[in-house]
DNA sequence: CAATAGGCGACTAAATTAGTCGTATATATT
DNA sequence: AATATATACGACTAATTTAGTCGCCTATTG
């Protein structure tokens, strides 16, 4: 539970080199090797990202991808929601799917822990989660 | 990602149930009937708790378990640990078995935002997540 | 000593997450 | 225009994690 999952990571790890870097477009291809996570699973974190304007896609010889936002503008709630689809805290907050739902004790609290989670992923940066 | 799992969620449940009724034991049984979740899980659950210092249990006849701690003194934090065993962000932050580990370059980062989120979880208080 | 209730280990099933493959589309270079 | 390079997308398989079940044991009350 509560894990990060690896799309996130690799999300991570492929801001974290765009950060760092000069502002060169970098293929998915390299940013994979420089990772050393799976290039298919790269490429498509970073088509996501771009398709949500965090990264700029170039196509074409030298293309690749150059970051596209400020990351101190970026929040780790954002991010999580691009790459991931969701960061509720339970099934029933945004399926809901749930069995238990018509039965359910504790969707007032839940709801109500959910809202504070998610305020505060949204209250840190990546920037500032790179800069310690 | 981020979902709180069945059994967190059981014990909140429980909790709940405990908080609202008077100070009388209640049987595994009866918690799982309250909740509507299954039983053998449920007991476990409270097994755990119990072993924690939340719940109380008592053998015999007329036995069950009953709060042993004020919720108010019991954070998110504490319960995810005893249910889950870990609320750690990232494998590599408890056991060290991440394949990417001695290539990953986001180690600090993830444990950086692992040690806000954790503090943030220790923040809140169960009763605090039940009293809306 | 029977009835009731907690305690524990091992197992199976279900769901989610992670990773792969194949193919189509866009564009800069030649 | 041809070609090489790179993004874009859908569908599939494998691995891992989570959820739930079963059977048997131990403790206590009446
Ligand atoms: S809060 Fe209740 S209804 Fe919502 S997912 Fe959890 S158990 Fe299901
Ligand atoms: S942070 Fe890096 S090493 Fe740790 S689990 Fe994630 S990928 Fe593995």
């Amino acid at each position: 539970m509560n894990k990060l999952n690896k799309k996130v990571e690799y999300a991570l790890m492929a801001l974290k080199h765009f950060s760092e870097g000069d502002d060169t477009t970098v293929s998915a291809k390299d940013i994979a090797e420089a990772t050393h996570s799976p290039a298919e699973v790269t490429a498509r974190v970073l088509q996501t990202l771009s398709s949500h304007g965090i990264l700029k896609a170039e196509y074409g010889l030298h293309g690749g991808y150059r970051l596209a936002k400020d990351l101190s503008k970026v929040s780790v709630y954002e991010l999580m929601n691009i790459v991931d689809g969701s960061t509720d805290l339970a099934k029933c907050l945004s399926d809901k799917e749930c069995d238990l739902l018509k039965n359910c004790t504790i969707v007032t609290p839940v709801e109500n822990l959910n809202k504070k989670v998610q305020d505060f992923y949204k209250s840190i940066s990546i920037e500032e989660v790179f800069n310690v």
